[in-house]
DNA sequence: AAGTAAATTAAAATGATTCTAAACTATTGA
DNA sequence: TCAATAGTTTAGAATCATTTTAATTTACTT
C-alpha cells in the first residue's frame, strides 16, 4: 500500500523505526484529510476498529511521546486529570467545551497576535497558548 | 485570634462550616500580603511546618475543591501530570517556566485584551486563558 | 442538650501513566 | 545472506495523584 511508504519515510526520515505498530498509528491518525483531536483513549479505540493485530497500551504510549517529541502530534492541555492531542501541529489556539469535553480549533485569524509587554530576565518564551472555554448556553438557567 | 474571626465569617458567609481544618487552610492560603501559586504537596507541606494538629490528606483535596468551587482559589492547568491553584484569583494570565515547573503571574497589563472573533453556536465563553511558557535562555545551548 | 446534617479521617480503591525485563525485530556491515 | 546489536514491543506490575468509603466526629438547629 502506498500510504505505508509514505509512512516508512516519514518515520525513518524523523529517525524512526518504521515498525508495523507505528506505520499502523499513522494510518489511523494521518489518513484523514482533517486533522483531529484525540486522547490516548479514543486512540486505542480507533486502532481496535481497525483491527487486524493488537497494539499493547504500552506501545500506544510510547508511539505517542514518540510521535509527540518528532513534532507529528501536539498535546493540549486542558485538564489534570485527562491529555488531549492534536494532529494539527501548526499553530493555533482552542476553545475547549466543558459540556462535551471536546476540543475546537480556533484558527490563528480568529485571535489577534498576543503581545506579551512582559519578560522574564534570563527566559525565552516558548509558546504561548490561548485555551477559550466554553460552555452551553442555556437561557433558562440564567 | 482576630484572623480566625475574618476566616470564619469569610467561610459562613459563602455557605462553608467554619471547622478547625479549613480556618487553618485559611490562614496557610490568605494570612500572606502576596498571592501565590502551589500545588496540593506545597498546601500540604505548608500545613505541617504550621503544625500543632494535623489535616488528613482527604480534608486538604476536600477543602481545596471546595474554597475552587467558593473562588477563594483558581486552578490553574499547565500539566496533566500536575495540579496547581493560584490565590490571586483576578483575571490575570500566567508564565510557566517549564525548567524550575513554577508559574510567574502575567498581569493583564502585559497582555492586550485577547479578541475571540469565532463563536461557536449554543455555546458562551465562559474564560480566556493565556499560558506563556518559558524556558532557561541558555546561550550555549543554542 | 439532643438530633441531624455536614465534615473529617484512615485506609482502600481508582485510573491514567510509567516501568520492567523478557521476547522480538529492524538495521548494519562482514 | 546472516549474525550481531541496538531499538522496539509486550504483558503485567508498579506508581502516584486523586477519589471513594464508611465510620467517627463536629457544627448547627430547635
Amino acid at each position: 500500500m502506498s500510504l505505508s511508504i509514505e509512512y516508512i519515510k516519514k518515520l525513518r526520515n524523523s529517525g524512526l523505526r518504521p515498525t508495523k505498530q507505528r506505520i499502523k498509528i499513522c494510518k489511523v491518525l494521518f489518513s484523514n484529510e482533517k486533522t483531529f483531536h484525540f486522547t490516548i483513549n479514543d486512540l486505542v479505540k480507533m486502532i481496535e476498529n481497525n483491527v487486524d493485530e493488537k497494539i499493547s497500551l504500552a506501545t500506544v504510549y510510547n508511539t505517542v511521546h514518540a510521535f509527540k517529541k518528532k513534532e507529528y502530534i501536539k498535546e493540549i492541555i486542558v485538564n489534570s486529570n485527562l491529555t488531549y492531542f492534536d494532529t494539527n501541529t501548526s499553530h493555533h489556539h482552542h476553545f475547549f467545551d466543558e459540556t462535551e469535553k471536546e476540543l475546537i480549533d480556533l484558527e490563528n485569524d480568529n485571535v489577534e497576535p498576543i503581545q506579551i509587554k512582559k519578560t522574564i530576565p534570563g527566559k525565552k518564551i516558548k509558546s504561548v497558548e490561548v485555551l477559550v472555554r466554553v460552555d452551553t448556553d442555556n437561557y433558562y438557567q440564567k
